[in-house]
RNA sequence: GGCCGGGUAGCUCAGUCGGUAGAGCAGGGGAUUGAAAAUCCCCGUGUCGGCGGUUCGAUUCCGUCCCCGGCCA
């Protein structure tokens, strides 16, 4: 006879809705490990800009997937979910709760709905399609692509140029256009039982004034200093995803002497709004999912409630 | 106080040779399969500063007042 695996909380919401707090406080009751579901946070020296939990909090309740990579490096969906898979089955080896917390949705989707198979990024290939592009233009790909994938095609609209730059190279190294190699995704098996909650802000309004008031204090702790240092590196550059990250990127363009300080630390704040409201609209569309009032205070009692039922 | 500019969408501004107006940014909605804090799509009615006048019709012309810059006193 077989014992029931332990269940795995999913905490989702978007930028500034307070998962973290909420994530430490569960932690503590159920002698939880905490796995970040956060496409940032994974670099090193990136701390202040993506508010990583502090040293001493990550030495009271352990924490997975942060520090993992260096900002040089990319990071994806795929071995998101292998990652995150991984380490629920061996926080359950010992005993405790895995708890995913985070705003990164389409890991999320990757664990739970899993991905095709299909073949992963190819750097030289991709440099091979942005020098194509830059002398013919993209829409001379998409036209390209309308030829070898017409489905995925029609599908993207011709300024997608990520999308049609990914669907040229899954034809290229799969040799099948990705219409055909989607739809037969493959999720990770996890088991046991499996809640998820999303925090969700009751206004926009409240959302958008912390915001602000985030944004305004990471700078009060030396984001710029950070994202300076980051620069002074001399091998990063804006097309890296670590640098294209909310808020490095503005800062990045005001330390290249494009814009003003003021100037970056507000569009740093409209890009955050901008980032929410994207996880907002993810948040919408997914079901089964247990909404709770950001602005509540028993909010760790919600949880443990629907946990024991 | 005088002269010159300005006062048009939340912000910066364009425009209407008189027929009630449009860009960028912000904002809202949506998509989302190895870059996803990415990438992309859709959405623009606002006493055109106030009040009078001319006119069939004024945001546009005229008068006057108010406000903001600048110069002169």
């Amino acid at each position: 006879m077989s014992e029931l695996p332990t269940p795995v909380i999913l905490l989702m919401g978007p930028t500034a809705s307070g998962k973290t707090g909420l994530a430490l406080a569960l932690a503590e009751r159920l002698a939880a490990e905490i796995v970040s579901v956060d496409s940032a946070q994974i670099y090193r020296g990136m701390d202040i800009g993506t508010a990583k939990p502090a040293p001493d909090v990550r030495e009271r309740v352990p924490h997975h997937l942060i520090d993992i990579l260096d900002p040089g490096e990319a990071y994806s969906a795929a071995r998101f979910a292998t990652d995150a898979a991984a380490l629920i089955e061996q926080i359950r080896r010992r005993g405790r709760v895995p708890l995913l917390v985070g705003g990164t949705m389409l890991y999320f989707r990757a664990l739970l709905h899993g991905l095709s198979e299909l073949p992963s990024a190819d750097p030289a290939l991709r440099a091979r399609l942005e020098a194509d592009a830059r002398e013919r233009g993209w829409p001379a790909l998409h036209a390209r692509l309308q030829a070898l994938d017409p489905v995925t095609a029609a599908r993207l609209h011709p300024n997608d140029q990520q999308r049609i730059q990914r669907a040229l190279e899954i034809v290229e190294l799969a040799g099948a256009p990705a219409s055909t190699l989607h739809g037969q995704p493959r999720a990770p098996e996890i088991g046991g039982r499996v809640l998820r909650f999303a925090l969700m802000p009751p206004q926009r309004s409240v959302l958008h004034a912390r915001i602000d008031q985030r944004f305004d204090q990471m700078m009060a702790q030396g984001f710029l200093d950070e994202v300076r240092v980051l620069h002074a590196r001399g091998d990063l550059h804006r097309d890296l995803p670590s640098v294209r990250a909310v808020g490095y990127r503005q800062l990045w363009s005001h330390l290249e002497g494009e814009v003003s300080l003021d100037t970056a630390v507000a569009q740093g704040k409209a890009a955050t709004r901008q980032y929410a409201k994207r996880q907002l609209t993810w948040l919408r569309s997914e079901p089964d999912l247990q909404m709770l009032d950001a602005e509540r205070t028993d909010l760790v009692d919600s949880v443990l409630k629907t946990l024991a039922s």
